[in-house]
DNA sequence: GTGAAAGCGCTAACAT
DNA sequence: ATGTTAGCGCTTTCAC
């Protein structure tokens, strides 16, 4: 392996002017400069990083922990970091989860230990811990930003969507379309942007003289399953009259339409159906989702840059950054009379 | 920060001592070993892995190289490779490259300027470069292994599907069903497995007392547009009498799937399909498409695990290794007469 | 079973 | 504009 000490010999300068070539070119003469990047040159120089992190005490890594990068929502966050920090000289350390708290923990230890310079937190699980999870993160000094989610409770920065916002957009998308009766299945509503989307679709509804009616929200988790069998709950009782439903992930939607597809119940002629998130697949469904679309790449993106330009500025990141969710329109709503 | 010495000092030891005890505790009587493991708890001692890779010249850290992360083909990959070093104590560092030559470039030697262990490449591209940029590999001395994909002339290991067994498979399946004329839309030809999932086709005809025609067989990139645009091209021709379609992977039968559906070709009364790759979205599809499944967390997890054996036992991995693809009977396939 | 010395490759701080 | 010295936190080597 060649060094600065092999380059400095051949050159016949000290070591030191081989680094500042490398760190500050200004400091060093034009000429000794371009011997030295020459003889680097030739001889195959590699800076070793590690060596310089040892130094500096910085890696120029963020960790990435979220809990299922095999869940399609996440791949486009990463990506949306990735090429965001290698923009800025830094890369990811990717840690998987699955929302165990003791992995969580485990994974914390590790970028500790790796002297990762940040870390961006992507779908934090919503519960009790999340808070000393955080809480550790901060104790350790370590930068850190949230995606997706937040807690209301502590100021850590945090970029998500608008969810109030989407939410009073759908649900008015179907109101506009004629609906009245509009059921909704929820995510889990113990996590704040739960709340904060159901709010939204409440609003919705006062502003266009509809009345709430909270037994048309139901809640379960985020999987398929939940979505068919939570629409079975809605549709089951025909005095509810419901005509469509707003959904808060698109794997529920997608177990509606399984249970639509069960019963014979057409979509969008039987049943409306809106959504949140826009992944992969949901624009490959017969008919296609309509859905409001996330920006999950700029929300990796955005997040990945804020936190690096806090850590270059040796500060905590403030930020907190609302992005705003589209509206696909695509086949599964439709106009009533 | 806490350092060895710090608890050296503390315990009254020296700070080798200490390290030992972190390294191999055996060599340590037991009364220092746990008064030392006591006092570094208290102080709440964390290793710092930089300075240990600094002397050891190892990172326990595996470079992951892939097209893009947002390919729904890669996040099990990518898991499967995370799940099993991590097991073994290593980590992941991701980079996403686009089939981009220059990239690739960029991304190798950042990986080796951070020191990694080895190096996992996924789905090179295909082109002469290539050979190159597994020779530089290779020139470094850095463990490598492929996953997907293959070099033919080269005997860098790799951990891939039985793609001329699978096509076999998937032929097989459809002449059982009664289809005499099969039609290919195939991934780019230049790539090896896909010759070989080629090869695979044509020896089910042959076995079967079919003959190959080879106007049934088309060719393009892997993605939805080039899939419709080939179907209609494939199905342009009444006198081929083309009952069955084979693509080479599950983005190309979405583009059947679009074709067909803009041209009211019923699936799969009017035309049966059959695909390779099985992502997430294949099951979700109108109807659900039968494919043959490639093993992707496996090839993740196993070519984690035969590199870093390899890297532990200080020598270049050696290991070939072939996964079953495994026929998922969906609904896109149907028997005739 | 334990300790002392050296050094991994680099940069910060100070000197010239 | 360039050089000297020291040291980041750890492990390797050798000595006792």
């Amino acid at each position: 392996m060649v060094t600065i000490y092999d380059i400095a010999k051949r050159a016949n300068v000290s070591h030191m002017t081989v680094s500042r070539v490398l760190n500050s070119p200004h400091l060093v003469s034009e000429k000794t400069r371009e011997k030295i990047l020459k003889t680097a040159k030739e001889m195959g120089y590699k800076p070793n990083l590690i060596a310089r992190s040892m130094r500096t005490k910085k890696t120029n890594y963020i960790g990435l922990i979220l809990p299922d990068i095999i869940n399609p929502f996440f791949p486009e966050i990463v990506r949306g970091a990735s090429d965001s920090a290698s923009k800025l000289g830094y890369n990811i350390i990717l840690v998987n989860t699955d929302n165990d708290y003791a992995k969580e923990q485990a994974s914390l230890e590790m970028l500790f230990n790796r002297g990762v310079d940040g870390v961006i937190h992507c779908g934090i699980a919503g519960g009790k811990k999340d808070k000393a999870f955080i809480e550790e993160i901060n104790e350790n000094k370590l930068p850190c930003i949230l995606i997706d989610r937040y807690i209301p409770d502590l100021d850590t920065p945090y970029v998500i969507s608008n969810n109030f916002e989407l939410a009073y957009e759908a649900t008015e998308y179907l109101i506009k379309l004629g609906h009245k009766n509009i059921g909704v299945i929820s995510s889990p509503l113990k996590i704040k942007i739960h709340k904060d989307r159901l709010m939204g679709y409440k609003q919705a509804l006062e502003d266009n003289n509809l009345v709430f009616d909270e037994s048309l929200v139901v809640e379960g988790e985020e999987n398929i399953e939940s979505g068919a069998e939570l629409a079975k709950q809605l549709l089951a009782d025909p005095k509810k009259k419901i005509s469509a439903i707003f959904t808060m992930c698109d794997f529920l939607a997608f177990g509606v339409y399984k249970y639509c597809k069960a019963n014979k119940i057409p979509i969008p002629d039987g049943l409306s159906i809106i959504s949140i998130d826009d992944i992969y697949a949901s624009s490959l469904l017969e008919p296609p989702l309509t859905t409001m679309a996330q920006k999950k790449y700029e929300m990796g993106f955005n997040a990945a840059k804020i936190l690096i330009d806090a850590i270059n500025n040796k500060k905590m990141p403030q930020k907190k950054m609302i992005l705003k969710a589209k509206l696909v329109k695509r086949e599964s709503c439709k106009k009533i009379d």
